[in-house]
DNA sequence: CGCAATAACGCAACATTGTTGCAGGAGCAA
DNA sequence: TTGCTCCTGCAACAATGTTGCGTTATTGCG
């Protein structure tokens, strides 16, 4: 079963198989986009689960490795699942859509070797593309419907 | 004089010359990083001007093409004077401080060419890169004084 | 120079996003 | 089942940025 999976996966980082977990564990691992504390918090309204918990179970997802935590031109915090096969994200991309609003995460970026002044130390790369998604786009071309900001 | 070139730089925009205008294109004129809404609060204390004054002509000098607008991780605005010579910032490049949260712009980057999925378009690209500053490197060696957040 | 138009300011209130403290409830092991 | 402890929910708070509105002051013009 892929509850019991998922249960599994959040016990093994030694911490417990709660609802909110679940769910948001569940949520961000079917999103095909990095997931605002405002997404989540819409996608799993009715559950009952609290604004506080959701930061709290975002925040341990990030600490437990089982996500990532990108800072958007908005200035909001957004949530990718971390995936498996790419442990070490010291370089991530993403990509903004000016017109939608949402993230996407890029993960065939080329690990930009930065030119630092000297005595700088790098630890991590961000990159963060922004422009038109392909829906957006495509919308530019027949602005019919409007999809802004979610 | 000098001043009167910046006061003629703001009325070229078709703005008037203010003493919070004039005040805060020195500033960031000076300023080798790119600094806060707080950072050019804390620098122009006693001059008597309004913290929503500061954000409207910080507002005002990116709208006029006078400063670039960053969003660092600890999700707040930072302001660096837009260099004359390079005009079009479309791709730019930042590195923040681990230790004292500091933002440096980086000028010379290489204008990586990122791959998008199909459909999308690509409007302008930034590049982040974290680590450690020459002088918080230093200090990690001998790790005497904290210069942690300014 | 003096005047009028209006851009810009100051103040207060509000909005958004995220954090902290604490008491009670729930998950997990024995 | 029981108990330990982690986790949750609630409320209050903190940081950052925005909006509305009446007042001030910059600037062009007579």
């Amino acid at each position: 079963m892929s509850s019991s999976t998922h249960a599994d996966r959040i016990r093994a980082t030694g911490a417990r198989a709660t609802p909110a977990r679940l769910a948001v564990l569940r949520l961000l691992e079917s999103a095909d986009r990095a997931l605002s504390h405002h997404d989540v918090e819409t996608a799993l309204d009715g559950t009952g689960i609290d604004r506080v918990t959701l930061y709290r179970v975002l925040d341990w997802m990030v600490e437990a490795g089982l996500a990532h935590r990108v800072t958007d031109a908005q200035r909001v915090f957004r949530f990718s699942i971390a995936n498996a096969a790419s442990p070490t994200h010291s370089a991530h991309a993403h990509f903004r859509c000016d017109a939608c609003g949402k993230v996407f995460c890029l993960d065939d970026i080329p690990a930009t070797p930065p030119a630092l002044p000297r005595g700088f130390a790098s630890r991590a790369v961000e990159l963060c593309v922004t422009g038109h998604c392909d829906r957006c786009k495509q919308e530019d071309s027949a602005p019919a419907a409007q999809t802004n900001k979610d």
